[in-house]
DNA sequence: AGCTCACCCTGCGAGC
DNA sequence: TGCTCGCAGGGTGAGC
C-alpha cells in the first residue's frame, strides 16, 4: 500500500496519539511477517514511554528512551489507533496497548511488513544504514541524480525505485514523476542529460509534496491512523489510467510491465 | 558492480 | 456458483 506520502501521512496522524504515551502491553498474534518478529520485542517495549515518531524512507521509527521500533508497512500494511473494545479483524497481527487504554493496531494481510527493535535512534540499523538521501531534502538534487546515474544502463523508472540511490519513490509516484518530467520510463538512466535530471528531481519533489498534501493515495485499502483514506489517486495523471487520454496531449496512456511492476506513461509526451 | 528475475503472502476481480 | 489466473502500493537475494 504505502509509498513515502502514505507513510508520512500515517506518521503525522499517529504522532499526536503516541508521543508521551507509555506502552503497557504488546500483543503479537502472528510473528510471521517479512522477517520473523524477534522474541524479545514485547519485553523491549512494555513499560517504555514513546518520545518520538519519525520516518526514514518508508520506515516508521517509534522512539523510546533506549531504542527504536522500526516499522515497515510493506505492500498492504496499515496502522490505526483504535479504542480498547474494537473488534479484531483478520490480519490484525500486532497490538501495542497504550496507557490511555487505546491501541496502536498493525494490520497487514500480505505480511510483507516488518517490526524490528533496535538500540539507539535506529539510524545505524542495517536496514537504514545503506539507504540513500531522502527525496524531499536538498541532498537530492539534479547534480546528485546525474552523478549516480552515470554508467547505469537500467531503465530510469527502475533506478528511481532503487532505495540505495533515492528513497521513498515507489511504483505509483515513479510513473507520475516521469510523466511530469516528460521522460520515457524505459530510458536508460545513463542517457539522461544533466538538464533532464534536474527536471526529474523537481518532478519527484513536486509529485511527493502534492501527494502528502492530499493525504496519500488510496488504492484499494490505504487509510491513515484515524482510518481516513487519501485522495491523491484522484489526481493521478497516468497511474492506473491505461487506455485513457493523456491530460496534456490527448494521446492514449500506455500500460507496460517493467520488471514485475506496472508502468503507465504517455508515448507522445514522454520521450 | 550492476542487471534481471523469482519470490515472500493474501485478496480480489476477470474470465471461463 | 466456483474454479483458475493474473495482478496489487514493498523489498531481498540468487544467478548471471
Amino acid at each position: 500500500m504505502p509509498e513515502l506520502p502514505e507513510v508520512e501521512t500515517t506518521r503525522r496522524s499517529l504522532e499526536p496519539h503516541l508521543v508521551g504515551r507509555r506502552i503497557v502491553a504488546v500483543i503479537v498474534r502472528d510473528r510471521r511477517l517479512r522477517w520473523p518478529v524477534q522474541a524479545d520485542l514485547e519485553a523491549r517495549l512494555e513499560g517504555a514511554r514513546i518520545d518520538r515518531v519519525d520516518r526514514r524512507a518508508k520506515y516508521l521509527l517509534i522512539g523510546v528512551a533506549d531504542g527504536t521500533l522500526l516499522l515497515h508497512l510493506g505492500m498492504s500494511g496499515n496502522l490505526q489507533v483504535v479504542g480498547p473494545a474494537t473488534p479484531l479483524r483478520k490480519h490484525d497481527h500486532v497490538d501495542i496497548v497504550l496507557d490511555d487504554s487505546r491501541v496502536l493496531r498493525f494490520h497487514d494481510p500480505r505480511r510483507f511488513g516488518s517490526l524490528h527493535w533496535t538500540e539507539g535512534d535506529g539510524g545505524s540499523h542495517p536496514l537504514l544504514a545503506a539507504l540513500a538521501p531522502e527525496p524531499l531534502t536538498d541532498a537530492f538534487d539534479g547534480d546528485y541524480l546525474h552523478q549516480v546515474t552515470r554508467g547505469r544502463s537500467a531503465a530510469i523508472k527502475h533506478i528511481l525505485m532503487n532505495g540505495t540511490l533515492v528513497t521513498g519513490v515507489g511504483n505509483i509516484y515513479a510513473s507520475e514523476a516521469l510523466f511530469r518530467a516528460g521522460i520515457n520510463p524505459r530510458t536508460a538512466a545513463r542517457r539522461l542529460s544533466a538538464v533532464r535530471c534536474t527536471r526529474l528531481v523537481a518532478a519527484v519533489k513536486e509529485t511527493l509534496a502534492l501527494a502528502i498534501d492530499a493525504g496519500g493515495s488510496t488504492l484499494r485499502d490505504y487509510v491513515d491512523a484515524g482510518g481516513r483514506p487519501g485522495h491523491f489517486q484522484q489526481q493521478s495523471l497516468v497511474y492506473e489510467r491505461g487506455g485513457q487520454a493523456c491530460s496534456r496531449c490527448g494521446a492514449s496512456i500506455r500500460h507496460i510491465r517493467q520488471g514485475q511492476r506496472s508502468t503507465y506513461y504517455c508515448v507522445s509526451c514522454q520521450t
